[in-house]
DNA sequence: GTGGGTGCAAATACTTTGCAACCGA
DNA sequence: TCGGTTGCAAAGTATTTGCACCCAC
């Protein structure tokens, strides 16, 4: 983890995450910091992201399609919308089962637990009966 | 739904999934069926998996890399190992805490809700403590 | 000066798709 | 026969990587 030097897009990368409330893409952040940096590639956003999520700094979201990066580390689930694809932060606390699961269970060591409920979110909603 | 005709590509993949417990990707279900099948073509898996998710007989799991397919329908959870990707069953129940989401809930429709768990498996903690 | 960081483009991994031939009802 | 299905290959999408140059320390 050492030999970590700083960059100015890697910097603009972090900033950008923790100023939005979606959970963008890849390709949502490169589009946003080309604003400022019209130089950055693709590729260091990328590289970046992915160095970000090792040090711990962001999550990486795992969905259909293209990954999205989370800057939000206190635990919470994500709702994930089956018709725009929208990934919303759910902070409903919901009691953590890790410790119980890894008790009954023998098959490994539980870790981590994400919930990740999937529907429709209130736009689609509205659409829908609008149409 | 209509128009679903049988084809013997289609009912040999649903026979692989059923009948093997881990969750394969596509590619190695592929390769499953290139034994009885030596002919039939990685489309054709994708497009059959596809229709399969469609019509509710099996689920797609999304991880990072490649999609995998379980044809268990009955409510479980699942265990990703971090370490070798490797996908388990956890049938350790969990009270469905879909309800009461959607009651506190206020941005859409929950209709559904997956737990995942990450850790490190059995096998792999054996490999760690051998090294 | 040195090693990490960058831009670029090529490469990779996974999945979808267009099309002509094929097959089940 | 008719329309769904297939094999094949090309295209598409998302992500990674090799390399020469650049910059923070």
């Amino acid at each position: 983890m050492a030999g970590l030097k700083y960059s100015r897009q890697r910097e603009s990368i972090r900033n950008c995450l923790c100023s939005r409330e979606d959970h963008p893409t890849a390709d949502m952040i490169y589009a946003s910091i080309r604003q400022e940096y019209p130089n950055i590639s693709l590729g260091t956003v990328y590289r970046n992201l992915s160095l970000l999520v090792e040090t711990g700094e962001i999550r990486k979201i795992t969905t259909d399609g293209a990954d999205r990066f989370d800057a939000t580390l206190t635990p919470h689930s994500h709702f994930i919308c089956k018709s725009c694809g929208c990934v919303l932060d759910m902070m409903i606390p919901i009691e953590d089962p890790v410790a119980e699961v890894d008790r009954l269970w023998d098959e490994g060591d539980v870790e981590e637990c994400r919930f990740e409920f999937r529907g429709v979110c209130k736009k689609c909603r509205k659409n829908k009966s609008q149409a």
